[in-house]
DNA sequence: TTGTAAGCGTTATCAC
DNA sequence: GTGATAACGCTTACAA
């Protein structure tokens, strides 16, 4: 193996040398390699063949510079880890990829000033468009955005006042549904279990719609009812302790995270509690696992490859010129009726 | 909302307007900004105060392009679906973003042609550094590689002739210690269920390493004991179905992967064959659900952070000169022995 | 310590 | 249909 030389050819094959070996200029390599149909047959052929022949990779960082376009599209999401996110990136890379485009993703970290800073990079990067998992953004990441004109998906929760474009649904109506569901069911004394708030639209949009739900339905918003938890299955046990604690009569659990509701059906087996018979549990974020649990649980299921679809199509629309007016795209969540409840 | 008009300032703010407004030369902004120590403390000063007064975002397209350097990391996965990479892609974001890098992302489709398709779109967006998740690549792809001198990190499987660096575990030892826990605990007629094998070095090697420890504990190495199925749910039942139906004597099955045996395990419950009793139950690749099924699998744990984490820094080296050999990291797998075997 | 001039590899623009 | 020339916004190399 001997690849790891640079030798050779120290200096990197350029336009010209395609230019010099076909017999002609750069300008015209350069137009028979993006507009083919703008130049005569035989040209092209010689182009292609003389590309080959020296081994030349189009440059994009030269051509972005010169064009003041670029292809590659920032993703920000609160954290790479959680695999909720997997099925929009894929959705996402699918629609860029197919249109020649590249996808660089940060994380913010859950908090606002990560997010301003993965903005602020991306921005030095010119990336052509921004999609955002927040909703909340810090006024500086708001005003760099506006400043530079980027077009800007917005695509964790359906924001009434997008920066620009938002696809989503509405985390709101999609927790409220869910509560009135288990009203409806019979339940009356509804727990809660929300993720932590800080920072995060989506999870104060979910205890909203809980509280909506509540009160729509006449039921008491008992505040001892509503705990905040970090994620992790053990939070689930967690919640279990500390709600049938307090609330004696407590008759469901409305959890606005998939781990938590899993830690919570383990729990109740430890336990010997019947689910739903003892106590209802329901979730949100539709993960595989929560078919698999006994009872599998009853959640809402978000949709997520299309989320990323639809909003990168979006992107592509605007930096193409071909949409110019910020869009609302509303998608509907879906309420998966299982045995937990 | 009049953020989308692009009017105000039609042209973006350059260093050459910094350096106007700091009564310097762009030259001196741009020392003042990379290299702060440079410079007199004054100047440091009145740099930065025009840099916002004036809103400057440095351009790093035109810094790439004028200093040959890019500070841009390509990821090709087979998937970005799968939430096993998920650990793995945040391992490298830590350490890039935590350099100033950053990471773009893209999939092969699980096919050497995408992975070629996918290597060559990042040499000519100008990559400092590649991080392929495949070990087996098309010939084309490896000769590009090795012309253009770009680093390169392989993360799915330690393979023996690594075009550069090479981070990650044996997929043949971790199968093969696997299988030969399984005799030892006196199991004699071990099934093997392998995910497709075709462009997949990573299935490839755990067939192999089922097939070095059977041979090993001279056990038969019977070819209708295994089985190639594609990944689902559902393909789990599917073979313990075709094995039992085959091998009467069958007593354990392993598979190569977290789904299949979540498969196995819900139909062995549906059957009421008992796991272990009935039959023993090994899996690949330590998803959390394996802990929550019943009874929870005995399966292989990979450091998938560390493989992001260390791949991303040895890249890092490389791009930076500081370390200039091709590298191999042998990272540890661990047997996690549940209650399935 | 600071400034000048010449690229980096493309594409936009306008002649031919 | 094809080519010459001037950007694009920064950094390298060297001069002051």
């Amino acid at each position: 193996m001997n690849g790891r030389q640079v030798s050779s050819s120290r200096a990197r094959v350029c336009i010209q040398d395609v230019a010099r070996h076909a017999g002609v200029s750069a300008m015209t390599v350069s137009r028979a390699l993006r507009q083919p149909e703008k130049v005569s047959e035989n040209l092209r052929r010689r182009v292609a063949e003389a590309v080959d022949r020296v081994g030349y990779l189009p440059n994009r960082i030269a051509a972005s510079l010169s064009s003041s376009r670029s292809n590659v599209v920032g993703l920000i999401l609160p954290s790479l880890r959680n695999s909720l996110f997997a099925d929009t990136i894929q959705g996402i890379s699918d629609v860029l990829h197919g249109a020649g485009h590249h996808l660089m993703i940060a994380d913010s970290g859950y908090g606002l000033a990560g997010e301003e800073a993965a903005i602020r990079a991306f921005l030095q990067q010119r990336v052509c468009g921004l999609l955002l998992h927040n909703t909340w953004h810090t006024d500086a990441a708001r005003r760099l955005i506006e400043r530079v004109g980027v077009p800007v998906a917005e695509i964790g929760d359906l924001t009434p006042e997008p920066i620009d474009i938002t696809v989503s649904y509405s985390n709101f109506e999609a927790a409220r549904t869910m509560t009135l569901l288990l009203a409806r069911r019979g339940y009356r004394h509804i727990g809660f279990v929300t993720l932590p708030l800080k920072d995060n639209a989506r999870s104060v949009e979910r205890q909203r719609g809980y509280l909506s739900a509540v009160a729509e339905c006449g039921l008491a918003a008992d505040p001892t009812l509503i705990l905040e938890l970090p994620s992790g299955i053990g939070s689930g046990a967690k919640a279990i302790d500390r709600l049938s604690e307090v609330n004696p009569g407590l008759d469901a659990i409305f959890f606005a995270g998939d781990v938590l509701a899993v830690g919570a059906i383990l729990e109740c087996r430890r336990r010997g509690w019947a689910v739903p018979g003892r106590i209802a549990i329901a979730s949100f974020d539709d993960v595989d696992l929560l078919s698999f649990t006994d009872p599998p649980v009853t959640t809402v299921r978000i949709p997520r490859y299309d989320i990323g679809r639809l909003s990168a199509e979006a992107i592509l629309d605007r930096v193409s010129g071909r949409a110019l007016k910020p869009v609302t795209f509303d998608l509907a969540f879906q309420i998966i009726e299982r045995g937990s409840a």
